[in-house]
DNA sequence: ATGTAGACTGTGGTCGACG
DNA sequence: ACGTCGACCACAGTCTACA
């Protein structure tokens, strides 16, 4: 799994723990709507200001969405090796 | 300040503390050597996929590069509000 | 309220060359 | 070893529209 993939995941995840909707993440992020849409679905990769601009909306650390994005990363690979390996 | 110039400031302040050159650094995270020279002075925005391969060839988990570019951007802040009520 | 698609603009990132 | 410049290309991010 890339990083744009774990970082659209912990998100949405932080997203929804606040049910919030995209429409009012991407309001108060400036940034369009459809452009959100493909963040969470690892579809682009945001710069280093996108991230903070999204984190200061969802109310998180930046640091803490990548810290997050990383084990995202990590633990999903662990689980593919696992599920490789349980039978 | 913004977020890159802090970024940039971040990540030369790692580089050299390893005394390490751009060049180096360049090629152990796959990117063109001006493009460091660019980031190191806030002339570019990375994305996090820049700043995860530039922080796995420092040595520095990204999250904390994150964490020292919010606070050295802050503190920046905080010089220029002492600075400017100082006398 | 979200995914998708297409067309568009700005800028992230490359590359060669010079001081 | 680093800053800079100019040309270039790929993609971050916008916007309209439809399901």
């Amino acid at each position: 799994m890339d990083i744009e993939q774990a970082f659209g995941i912990v998100i949405k995840k932080y997203r929804l723990e606040r049910s919030m909707s995209q429409e009012k993440l991407a309001f108060g992020s400036d940034l369009d709507r459809t452009f959100i849409s493909l963040l969470e679905r690892g579809k682009r990769k945001p710069t280093i200001n996108t991230l903070f601009s999204i984190s200061n909306v969802l109310e998180v650390k930046p640091y803490k969405i990548v810290k997050n994005s990383k084990r995202c990363r990590e633990s999903f690979a662990e689980k593919i090796k696992f599920k490789l390996t349980a039978y």
